[in-house]
DNA sequence: CACGAACAGTACGATACCGTCTCGTACCAA
DNA sequence: TTGGTACGAGACGGTATCGTACTGTTCGTG
């Protein structure tokens, strides 16, 4: 049991594993996004990426595995805001930064089989569990930041606050009727700032 | 070719075709809401409801054809508020009668789906294309009124505003972190209010 | 009652998919 | 060079599903 050098995450090496395993993961991300979960099937990857069954089953025991494999390998990543910026300019790269995930023409064709599957594959729910707890938590920062500085009305709940500020950009980003530009983030600001923010008269 | 009595809707008569259709419809609903579109089978609708599957392809020419007749029969009717109410209460009923969609269990499993197979299936695409428009139309009425009494800014754009104002319920429904009772409908009524008057000062 | 339409029951063929297995080959480091 | 590991190719069994075909039965209406 020689450890040669600790090889850390398998994608990032570029052994013939890592090439293999590179070249599944991308086959099936094409058929889950051209076709929807249930096109994406170990027959299907085989032939698209030219690796073998038996290899796809050696790196994953079950096809479920792959499936979970694939949300994981697309979930994006909401990074905090620069903590030297002020409260308005956070929430604007913070809402900035929501608003390309979901212009993201990729992660817009995977949330709703996301929003699909947590209802009946535990796998997947685990998942979604994890990214949208992420999230929350990075929102939630700065929402409280903006609260302690007075920007924000201090009674309201963080998850109110939350639904009020995000919902238009999920919405415009699952119906398409609105496109996702900075226009339209600025808009969502603004529209939050002003329904959310303190009373001045009590 | 006689015509009888003008059936008008299946559904509404008595006959043993209405009985076995809607047998058949019942038990499809079940199974789409406990297992998702995958678990809508014709042989899982047989052995629920009793009806021979040569009866079932006698009312539907195929599988797809009975999935969009259970989505079409699940989608639900925004109806417009009282003309005779004022502007404030009419937005308040609309906002308050989306919410109850949104609340609604069945809806609620079935929503992620049908935004799921609209972007694969073409024709629940088409269902899905004339229920948002149809509620998009209601929606749009009552916020070009707002609009015409001066309680919206009359330079905004409706599409955009029905973003903000119907974001956050999709959020809470979709998400179920905030409970969408009376007091997130008050909630989002008055952020929305506050955002999108127009401006005093100009 | 008589008769046709609608129904139950079921066997069947055709696919599609999953997961296992075997056999031979190509890579890569010691 | 050599040995182990990963890989390619594909057959295979088992299962699930769709859609059709066929036979006999039940319903409801004239």
């Amino acid at each position: 049991m020689r450890r040669q050098e600790s090889p850390g995450t398998l994608s990032e090496m570029n052994t013939r594993v890592a090439r293999t395993h590179a070249a599944v993961m991308d086959a099936a991300i094409e058929l889950l996004l051209e076709g929807g979960p249930d096109a994406l099937t170990v027959d299907g990857v085989v032939a698209r990426s030219g690796v073998a069954k038996s290899t796809v089953y050696r790196h994953w025991a079950t096809r479920d595995d792959l499936v979970a494999d694939v949300f994981e390998h697309l979930a994006p990543q909401l990074d905090p805001p620069d903590p030297s910026l002020d409260f308005d300019e956070s929430l604007r790269t913070l809402v900035q930064r929501l608003a390309d995930i979901l212009a993201d023409d990729h992660w817009r064709r995977v949330l709703p089989a996301l929003m699909m599957l947590k209802m009946h594959h535990g796998d997947v729910a685990q998942i979604e569990e994890r990214i949208s707890s992420e999230q929350i938590d990075v929102c939630g920062d700065v929402l409280r930041r903006g609260m302690a500085e007075g920007r924000i009305a201090a009674d309201a709940d963080v998850q109110t606050l939350l639904a009020l500020l995000t919902g238009p950009l999920l919405m415009a980003g699952l119906t398409s009727v609105v496109p996702i530009d900075k226009v339209f983030v600025d808009r969502v600001v603004d529209h939050f700032l002003a329904g959310a923010r303190p009373r001045t008269t009590d």
